[in-house]
DNA sequence: TTGAAAAGTTAGCCGAGACTAACTATATTA
DNA sequence: TAATATAGTTAGTCTCGGCTAACTTTTCAA
């Protein structure tokens, strides 16, 4: 019987009920195999998942029976489901993403957003559908802006970006002077390195980058050569 | 060196070039009991992390040196980010969702889309502020229309639950006549039934639904009693 | 009715990614 | 400088969710 079903559900489990309630209306029936075919597993996945989710209490299955879904389980599907089409819609309807595009990350992102942003979401597909209505075409002003702006990439340096990132000595140029930072080692490489006048705050010049060639720095006069590895680990600003 | 980096990256790994990149920003180094609080795991799984990552050429590190990110390393991450970003922004400043929430499910679904929707979506977001440079506060105007309409819930019916769901005796109440479909089940236990006179097409009447008490049934005639599991095997219409 | 063919299951393997417990290296501080 | 606290790693375990290969059950057609 309906075992307790205390712990969110897998995303792939959540899938094994979206397709038997999408192969139960499209088909009348949902089998392993058809199970299978739609998921793009193999059988004896199914099997094991459709044992999962009896055992949960969200399947009626038993070996080479017909799968249909309990109340639990119905309740779940039309959930996902429903976030699934929610997303999909407003990826197709409002943004014009091309809907193979649009199916598998809505199907994806279903299982990771949860009612409060749902909501949110399916009211603003209705907002957008209300404005049509009353004469403001949303969508119609989103394309004409899209055609008027260079397409963004999606490599295009944000926040992200501007943060700050760790510099290493393998991102100085030849004839840069940089300061030492730290070493990314253990203490006795870096006492090695603190004998070659290798210690925080000390000045480097780069000579040169090692292609092809040893990395050669200089410092305090003295012309030293690292090896990639070392290159690596330390740490400049 | 650099090894091959063929296959996509799962999300956990994903998540902790990101959280590389953040503590990297934020304290300007990142340790690996840094990285285990932030992504909340416990320091071995840092560990294995951080080799896996080493071995796909994204990170320097070394066991008990500081861990930085190589160059191809800080592409993912800063995608990874900012992909994170645009999402929240939308979820916070669009659709005007709680910000811990958003920050939950952009972090997740950042690792199902692809360019192709993130870059429309970042359209989304700047022609959502140009529109409001030109005098059209949509984000207000969405927010009025929310407040002037009851709520959606998460659980409200849609197509999902327009198809029509596969039933089963269960489904039924005392007193109603149902047809049967099919017997979810072998061909023994069918022929068992058979010869109850449980055969496609046949007309059942409920009798009583079993609580307490068997669940009973009419057939041509003859009452029927059926135990839980079965009566969940008998598909009707 | 019987013998394939198709559907389904079992058994066993694997990798990812989490965990705990115990150990080791590094950092701190008296 | 030695003792201790903290950080990090190792070893071993677990669950999940895939897979293949081999077997069994059911269906279907001759
Ligand atoms: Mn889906
Ligand atoms: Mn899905
Ligand atoms: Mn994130
Ligand atoms: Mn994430």
């Amino acid at each position: 019987m309906a075992d307790n079903d205390t712990s969110k559900l897998s995303a792939a489990l959540e899938d094994y009920l979206e397709a038997i309630l999408n192969l139960s209306a499209e088909r009348g029936v949902a089998r392993s195999r058809g199970i299978a075919d739609t998921l793009g597993v193999a059988r004896s996945s199914v099997t094991r998942a459709l044992r999962s989710l009896a055992d949960r209490g969200l399947v009626n299955y038993e070996p080479y029976g017909i799968v249909t879904l309990t109340d639990d389980g119905l309740r779940i599907a039309e959930t996902v489901a429903r976030r699934h089409e929610i997303i999909q819609s407003f990826f197709v309807n409002v943004l014009g993403v091309e809907k193979d595009i649009a199916q598998k990350g809505a199907c994806e992102a279903a299982h990771a957003l949860g009612p409060a942003i749902i909501d949110r979401l399916m009211g603003f597909i209705e907002f957008v559908n209300d404005s049509h209505k009353n004469g403001d075409d949303l969508v119609g002003r989103f394309r004409q802006f899209c055609k008027n702006r260079p397409a963004a990439k999606d490599k295009t340096p944000s926040k992200a970006t501007r943060r700050k990132a760790t510099k290493t000595l393998a991102h100085a140029k030849p004839g840069q002077k940089v300061r030492l930072t730290s070493i990314n080692a253990g203490q006795k490489l870096r006492s090695r390195l603190a004998a070659l006048g290798l210690v925080p705050n000390v000045e480097i010049t780069v000579v040169s980058t090692g292609r092809p060639g040893p990395f050669m720095i200089n410092v305090k006069g003295s012309k030293i050569a690292l090896g990639k590895p070392m290159v690596d680990k330390i740490i400049v600003e």
